[in-house]
DNA sequence: TACTATTTTTAGAACAATTCTAAAAGGAGG
DNA sequence: CCTCCTTTTAGAATTGTTCTAAAAATAGTA
């Protein structure tokens, strides 16, 4: 793995988690200054096609990327607006024997209030 | 209600029942050549928060307008790319009972393959 | 090492869907 | 027929992401 693409996966792994492509990029370069958000992009999709790093797809507002490639879900904070890791047992296979159609795939995303912003501290997003 | 907004409603009331706002776009524009795309923004906006219609966010692509702004599931055609109607029972209780987190609301959607393109007709979408 | 092929990076333009802005037009009520 | 409020228009702006073509880096192999 190529420089570039592993400073992309490590600033991820030391990251709290899940990471928009322009933080991913703010943070690459304290290390590499002359990295471009394309360049970022191009690493993102490189470790997402081989399994290391997972691509969340939102319906308003910018993708994150998650340090985790195994499947489960996520929630979006609505105060501080973190995407945060949520637990709903399987609920693929819940969802796939509910459904009256063939599931290849899907997105969901939760809307919630983080533990943090619950027990009234950061919110740095109103 | 005003005529356009009118017209903006009648035109996805007499669809199939999902459409973008391009769409609409196209086809209200047929009745008012002059009408401009932000209008119809405007319209699906007011329409959308009296209740008329519903707003489908996607992660990749235009959003829809539903139709029916009953709260229900939708899925995408991953071939023909229409959006349908999915029935998946009371899945907003199943999922609130087991989140491990509040949930506010969510935003699905299903991938799927829709009838029509299972039995081997339309596809305009490859 | 030297040569070639492949991959990665860069810079900047392009893109798509949507929103914004400010002005013009339309309609409702008194 | 004024005045006010809503709707519409035209077009620019925005946001996040992708594309393009060229340059640079790297790897593979003789």
């Amino acid at each position: 793995m190529v420089q570039k693409r592993a400073a992309v996966l490590q600033v991820l792994r030391e990251s709290e988690g899940h990471l928009q492509a322009d933080e991913i990029y703010r943070r690459v370069k304290a290390y590499y200054p002359k990295m471009v958000l394309a360049t970022v992009y191009n690493n993102l999709h490189a470790l997402t096609e081989d399994g290391y790093i997972r691509h969340v797809k939102t319906a308003s507002g910018a993708d994150f990327y998650d340090k985790t490639p195994t499947p489960h879900e996520h929630a979006l904070c609505a105060s501080c607006g973190k995407l945060i890791d949520a637990d709903l047992g399987d609920f693929g296979a819940m969802l796939r024997e509910s459904a009256d159609i063939p599931i290849l795939s899907y997105d969901l995303i939760l809307h919630t209030v983080c533990p943090d912003c619950r027990d009234g501290e950061p919110q740095k997003n109103i």
